[in-house]
DNA sequence: TCTTGGCACTCGCAGCAAGCGAGTGCCAAC
DNA sequence: GTTGGCACTCGCTTGCTGCGAGTGCCAAGA
């Protein structure tokens, strides 16, 4: 028995059943695949595949299916992610260069990796933690009311309106502004937090409270979870694609996509951008989610990642086309992060 | 035939048909409901009410389910929206007033009514449109670099950043930011607009074409259709809970679930805060969603709305239940907006 | 040793018929 | 106007049968 025929049977298989929606028979592979052998032959290497726990039957009298070890096989070794287009590069470059600020950028790369993927695509926002401080300013709206604006090396804006106890005086504000710009400009959010701390330290008693109340502000908006958690998820109608037996894991899929930790915990801690990782049926983390596989990836200007994108569809899904798909968005959306 | 006996037939019958999912028969009924009358005589009045259009039969052998134009008789002439009890009003208003922001309300406001109605909830972002402006900030981050903040009366916050072609100087920035204010702030959108767009007038040739820059810069913030066109959407766990014919009705429902522009018109032109509407299978806009309906009302601080919120979920919906549930939330989201 | 054709066997599934029963419509009596 | 009775309809369940796709095994051939 030939070992690489075996594997050829396989990706037959799995390419398929991904195709076909339905188990696979050895007369019919030989048939689509001129594979140069009977269809006996390909029943031993099924029985060998079986064997080893790469495909199974769904019942006695029917085809082969992969299983998620199969699966799992195949995107290992039998599949290297094959290049986009240069049509869809460019579809690509022209529908995220067309957006405006952050918030444009992640719909777009939802609403994109959604149709190219024909799954459900999750983005997350970059998360602060990584990000730097580009620019901080402070505006008096009334004498006891400031406004603060944080913009962060990210493109994200994060603002707050802050009520003080004390009226604040115009050339104290001044003041106050350049020390805060001094302690936090450039700095990493865990920097700049730290700087913002001794910020009370610095100044006469008298101003002490404002100052406090400021740096405070600044730094819970620093250090806001919400975001930090925020997810943004699209092409949900491509769930009514799953098929007749979507019943029990459409239902899942809909309450996952609700809860953006649970979300988050999909996306995984990819914390370096390049790598595609791909989580199949059981290898997740939720039980519910047993038939669904992630296909996910960081992003990010540098090397490291500030967050993740992917998607999520049926185990039964095109994995080179989805990674593929996946890392050219996450590839774009990180070149346009840098020049932002 | 007394007209009353037949109306309280229709009330329980569709009271059934939404708790059951089933043809309701005219021995089922007399069992449930203790209407003093025997099974053929419901009969008889069933029979009136099917020539009026307002039930019909799946099938011969089988029992009554209301139509649209029954649900509407329903909605309109047999029940009141029914008040929340006073528990429900406290978990509503304790829920909601622990937001901190306008994203946070919104947000909050989705999952609650989700969870009320056990529908698919949507809210609009409040219109730029009838808000006024609150405060306009212009801050230097470079010599030609310019951030722009919009903060509005309904608590939005709208930032650009701005590259101007030539620099700008200090003293130009802090007259132009006091001639913005005096243009902008406390007006409507609509004539802050018309009071912006004139500015270049009044400034020396040298600066004009750094004002009308900022100015469009400001007015295409206000305009902003984008927002104007956001919605939120929760709940979509619910659609699992369709029931098995759902695979004709949960697939245009998602889809229309991702244009958001699909949604604001389902949600309609609301223009009034208070009454609540309902819009019941195919007297909505769309053919594929014809076996939905849609309870929506608007919400606003005043007696005008800003947004509109509400759920959409098949015809066979608790009716009472819903409208109560959502003009509840309506109406507390208003008071929050008002004080905020 | 691997490959191949042949063959018996399994078993899901479509198709059909029968019986059940919920529900109706109609009618005559109250 | 209401009620009990009764014949009738018809969808649904159950059980049965035959079909066919697909398998595993085996003996013969390369």
């Amino acid at each position: 028995m030939q070992e690489d025929r075996k594997l050829a049977v396989l990706r037959a298989i799995v390419g398929d059943y991904v195709s076909t929606r339905e188990p696979v028979g050895s007369k019919a592979l030989v048939e689509r695949h001129h594979l140069g052998v009977s269809p006996a032959t390909v029943r031993n290497d099924m029985a060998a595949l079986e064997e080893e726990g790469l495909i199974a039957q769904p019942h006695t009298s029917a085809g082969r299916i992969p299983t998620d070890k199969g699966y799992r096989f195949f995107v290992d070794r039998l599949t290297q992610i094959k290049p986009m287009s240069s049509a869809e590069k460019r579809a690509i470059s022209t529908f995220l260069e067309g957006a405006h600020d952050l918030d444009d950028v992640i719909q777009r790369s939802v609403r994109l990796l959604a149709q190219l993927t024909q799954q459900v695509a999750i983005v997350q926002y970059p998360t602060l933690a990584r990000s730097t401080v580009r620019h901080v300013e402070v505006v008096a709206l009334s004498p006891t009311r400031l406004l603060l604006v944080l913009i962060l090396s990210t493109g994200r804006v994060e603002q707050r309106v802050l009520e003080l106890p004390t009226e604040l005086a115009e050339d104290s504000l001044i003041d106050l502004r350049s020390k805060i710009l001094r302690a936090a400009a450039g700095q990493r959010i865990s920097d700049a937090a730290a700087g913002l701390g001794n910020l009370a330290d610095q100044v006469p008693p008298s101003e002490r409270a404002q100052v406090t109340a400021v740096a405070g502000a600044l730094v819970e908006a620093m250090s806001n979870e919400r975001y930090d958690e925020r997810v943004v998820v699209g092409g949900t109608a491509n769930l009514a694609r799953f098929g007749e037996g979507f019943d029990q894991s459409i239902k899942p899929m809909l309450e996952a996509l609700e809860e953006h930790v649970v979300l988050l915990k999909l996306l995984g801690e990819t914390t370096s951008s390049g790598a595609v990782t791909v989580r199949i049926g059981h290898e997740g983390p939720y039980q519910e989610l047993a038939t669904t596989s992630v296909v996910a990836t960081g992003y990010g200007p540098g090397v490291e990642a500030v967050g993740s994108l992917g998607i999520v569809g049926p185990t039964r899904m095109d994995y080179p086309g989805s990674m593929a798909a996946v890392r050219a968005v996450a590839r774009y959306v990180s070149t346009i992060l840098d020049q932002a």
